[in-house]
DNA sequence: CAGCGCAATATGCCTAGACATATTGGCACC
DNA sequence: GGTGCCAATATGTCTAGGCATATTGCGCTG
């Protein structure tokens, strides 16, 4: 059989076809996890296309994590063990705007100097290395949206050194520079101290959500930012995924 | 040229040395976001290789969300949006269990009945269709570790109506019952109310943070749960993705 | 019956060519 | 000089084979 792609009224590739079967199959719970997938061969025959198609569209669901392949045992559906969401972190100013509200931002201290070991711990540079500790309130129209404490590893960001951050926020300016990072983010509930809590008028001692990032660049670190969000409005929401690759 | 795949040191596949070679080129921002990758063509010949070979390792990429590719265009470099990472949450045994400290939960209140308009919100169900609302508390060792409280849709899931949950807690038997499905995420910061200090030990106001999750299966919502993290000690750990769909 | 080795099987990777389709740059025509 | 159309190009999809390799089940032998 030749290729001829428009048999009917068709749009969808056909690879997509035998993906979009498998995978309600699998999520509608059809076949529960374990159960072993029909083996290329009968799919190719079913669907009457080449191996090679099949072997595509099952390939694409091995890296979403819905099946696992091994040979002779063949194809099976993967367990959904632990689950994963897809958490988005935006950029502040962004997310403020996509609000509707009026974004503004001012810096409210700027310190170059060397690492403290209590930075270069939070930076993961060594003790001493060139360091730029800058503290920034971002706005959105005249409230106080977030408290920024960041620290920029100046061996890795030179740049930064005579950047005064008059225009663009820290946050947006490094994400300019930096095209393509690593991250690590930590997420918990803290509780405003005195500082925290007057420069973003919020009384002492309220809930905060704070989110830590450490950013890397080819195993460098470069930045480390510690957000703080005030009181219970800001929600971070993370749309589902599921998956079970990482089989327990 | 034929298939010959045991050329000198032999080891990795060939779409994955080129997935390395464009992947590394990308990563270390040799080829800023924008830049044009050499056609499939180019590729094809500077790796001796077949064009669907060179295909198959741009695929990948795509999917990764490294690269776009349009027809007549050719393949560029994609830009990093907005950070996206990955958050794994635990099943709450796991969790606890992992940490070397023994699990325990017991059930606070347990309720079959018609949902509430506020329990219909938050599940997403009809106003008065069957539910059960129960509340439980995990500990770890002796100490509160989570408030637990959950809406299961008795429509979606009538067999837990019967469920008494002496043995396994609600995610987990859950978790079990209903293989894949779709989740949605809510995290913030909350002052703890008098309840919830209570059960969980902590002095009223302290921070906690708190995790909603509601749980789809074919667009049906299943359970509604609220998790409440004491203090300050909970932390949740994303790790980073810079961009893209589904990624190991 | 236990253990070993081999053949069958299912995936993994690859080729060389084909047709399909969107897009773009340039050329011809007004 | 503007504009519309066409050919060149790059990807998108597919085929019908091929050899490579891990595993499993089974039959044979001690």
């Amino acid at each position: 059989m030749k290729y001829s792609k428009k048999t009917i009224s068709e749009s969808l590739p056909r690879y997509q076809e035998i993906q979009n079967h498998l995978k309600s199959q699998i999520l509608s719970g059809t076949w529960a996890p374990g159960t072993k997938v029909p083996s290329e061969h009968e799919l190719a025959a079913q669907f009457d296309c080449a191996r090679m198609t099949v072997s595509k569209a099952i390939g694409s669901l091995v890296e979403k994590g819905l099946v696992v392949r091994r040979r002779r045992a063949g194809t099976i559906v993967a367990a959904p063990r632990s689950q994963e969401t897809v958490l988005e972190i935006h950029d502040i100013q962004a997310e403020v705007q996509a609000s509707g509200r009026l974004y503004r931002f001012d810096i409210q201290s700027r310190r170059v100097g060397k690492a403290t070991r209590e930075e270069a711990e939070k930076l993961g540079a060594a003790l001493g290395s060139p360091v730029l500790a800058i503290s920034c309130v971002h706005w959105a129209d005249t409230v106080p949206y977030a408290l920024e404490e960041r620290l920029i590893n100046l061996d890795a960001v030179p740049e930064a050194e005579s950047e005064m951050f008059r225009e663009v926020p820290p946050g947006s300016w490094l994400l300019a520079k930096i095209p393509w990072n690593e991250a690590e983010h930590r997420i918990f509930a803290v509780s405003a101290d005195a500082v925290t809590a007057r420069v973003l008028k919020i009384r002492r001692s309220a809930p905060c959500l704070c989110i830590e990032r450490r950013t890397r660049r080819d195993s460098h670190n470069v930045t480390y930012v510690r957000l703080i969000y005030p009181g219970e409005q800001h929600v971070l929401v993370a749309r589902f995924q599921t998956h079970g690759a990482t089989a327990r």
